[in-house]
RNA sequence: GACCCGUUCGUCUAGCGGUUAGGACACCGCCCUUUCACGGCAGUAACACGGGUUCGAUUCCCGUACGGGUCGCCA
């Protein structure tokens, strides 16, 4: 056992500062550049459980409240879960909300309703507790009054002429262990001390977010690369506090179609569209973790378990990503084609209310959504496909309309048809087809041919279900008025 | 501007010295088909550039170019 714990420490990064020296120093850490041997390596569950019991794995996702969840959190917030969910360790929700003009009830809740949506549970953080809480930054200010109470009682804090406290910051040079991208050399600075108080008492990001990583105990702080060149900051923070950091892993951003960082206002930016749109949860959640993270197989379906289970910071591309709405949705359709009808309707149902459809499950028989299922990547698109077969007020295509008219006049071929189907036996796939042969040959025309008039005058599109899944579910009486009165 | 990170098909990626450079989305064609889809099959398409190191570089090193990030009393 324990050989092959010596053996994985050998392949990945130290847990933990050695010989129970607390004190974490430049360069403790040697981490080959440009060589695969830092990439964590963790595999065997068993492996992990062995390491857990000896470091129990705690991250964090430490969003501000913005308004929104955007894609690039939810990916990082993604990153932290795997982690914690593949080595059994705790998974952590710190909202910062230090910036009052930000911390609104709403702006909290897209969080929490984002996070909730893609299934990413926190097992400490607001709404839920935990011991090393609270776990909003705006009820901790005396947890870091007592911090700077140490900084200043060291003479490493002082108050300027503005007010502000700063921190009598180091600038060393930094050497930054980073899992992802290597150990990472910034040359000492000289820059003006930091601040870490606003002169109207509250505290600034680097400040509280150091405190708070160290007093909830984070052992890995998982985060977007934007971070990085914060980091040598932060480890004069730790220094100062006589404590050992945590390890690190900058993660690359996501990018825009156009190569830019997405940002707030970006289309698609926010996880609220994608739940809007209608994009199954699971999908999406598949999808951002293919963004900047690779299994290493050749297939792109990975359901969460299979996601837990796969999950290491060295499959964690080093480039930035661009998103991708195309293959999201292509991703999003895979997951509803194999959709079950019962699970299916219990999300459908609540998007069409949503969207206006008056509707109930009773109009959404089995048959109807195993037919569905297929035809939609997101739950948007199956709103109009649905919409003339539940309500009688629906939308036509005048395009469609026009050609039909272009054609034939196609009364005459409605008429031979409700005729056929008024002398159906029953009212089912089989004989509905049969119908249409009928009226066709007696027509002398093919059974195409009288299909199309037929679709249109039902459901005033040109596509959509099977014609004989649109008469079963619009029933008789419905289906011959709408075809007797087609003008 | 300074400092950091990065660079394989349009996009997401596999590749860790010797491969016909693989997969996926998108695109194109064919098949299936009453429509729209689904599905199946096939195809177009990539190692940024220049130097090294090496018998041999997509893989290692150094430059250049390009992209991104950070340099806030925003987080």
């Amino acid at each position: 056992m324990w050989a092959m714990i010596e053996k994985l420490r050998v392949s990945s990064v130290p847990m933990m500062a050695k010989g129970g020296d607390t004190r974490w120093r430049m360069g403790a850490w040697q981490i080959p550049r440009g060589t695969a041997s830092h990439r964590w390596t963790v595999e065997s569950s068993e492996v992990v459980r062995m390491v857990n019991a000896m470091s129990p794995v705690r991250v964090r996702f430490a969003p501000s409240p913005t308004g929104m969840l955007h894609v690039g959190g939810a990916r990082t917030a993604l990153f932290n879960w795997l982690f914690a969910r593949h080595h059994q360790g705790t998974f952590i929700l710190r909202v910062e909300d230090t910036d009052d003009q930000r911390n609104t009830p709403e702006a909290n809740e897209a969080i929490f309703s984002g996070l909730t949506w893609l299934g990413l549970d926190w097992d400490e953080g607001p709404n839920r507790g935990g011991p090393r809480g609270p776990y909003r930054q705006s009820e901790r200010t005396a947890i870091y009054e007592g911090y700077l109470a140490k900084l200043q009682a060291a003479d490493l804090a002082y108050t300027d002429a503005d007010g502000s406290v700063r921190f009598r910051c180091p600038n060393t040079t930094r050497a930054i262990p980073d899992l992802i991208c290597g150990e990472t050399v910034f040359a000492g600075r000289t820059e003006p001390d930091m601040t870490v108080r606003r002169a109207n008492g509250s505290f600034i990001f680097h400040f509280v977010n150091v405190v708070d990583d160290i007093e909830m105990g984070v052992t890995h702080v998982i985060r977007g690369e934007d971070h990085l060149p914060n980091t040598p900051r932060h480890l004069d923070l730790y220094e100062a506090f006589g404590v050992t950091p945590p390890h690190f892993a900058h993660i690359p951003l996501i990018l825009n179609a156009n190569g830019s960082k997405m940002s707030k206002r970006d289309e698609g930016a926010s996880v609220a569209e994608y739940q809007s749109a209608g994009y199954h949860p699971e999908a999406v959640l598949n999808y951002l973790a293919l963004l900047g993270w690779s299994p290493k197989e050749d297939r792109e379906l990975f359901c969460r378990e299979d996601l837990i289970a796969r999950f290491t910071l060295g499959g964690i591309t080093r480039g930035n990503a661009m998103f991708n709405l195309d293959k999201c949705g292509w991703l999003s359709g895979q997951y509803f084609h194999v959709m079950e009808p019962a699970p299916f309707r219990d999300m459908l149902l609540p998007y069409l209310t949503a969207a206006g459809l008056q509707t109930t499950a009773d109009a959404l028989p089995d048959s109807l959504l195993l037919e569905l299922r297929t035809k939609v990547r997101m739950l948007s698109e199956a709103v109009p496909l649905l919409a003339a077969l539940v309500q009688d007020d629906f939308p036509v295509d005048a395009a469609a309309v026009a050609k039909l008219r272009s054609q034939s006049d196609p009364k005459p071929l409605l008429d031979a048809l409700a005729t056929a189907f008024a002398g159906v036996g029953t009212w089912q796939a089989a004989d509905l087809d049969a119908a249409i042969g009928r009226a066709a040959e007696g027509l002398g025309i093919k059974k195409g041919a009288l299909m199309f008039p037929c679709r249109i005058a039902l459901t005033g599109q040109s596509g959509g279900f099977g014609l004989t899944t649109i008469l079963e579910q619009l029933g008789r009486e419905r289906a011959l008025d709408r075809l007797t009165r087609f003008s």
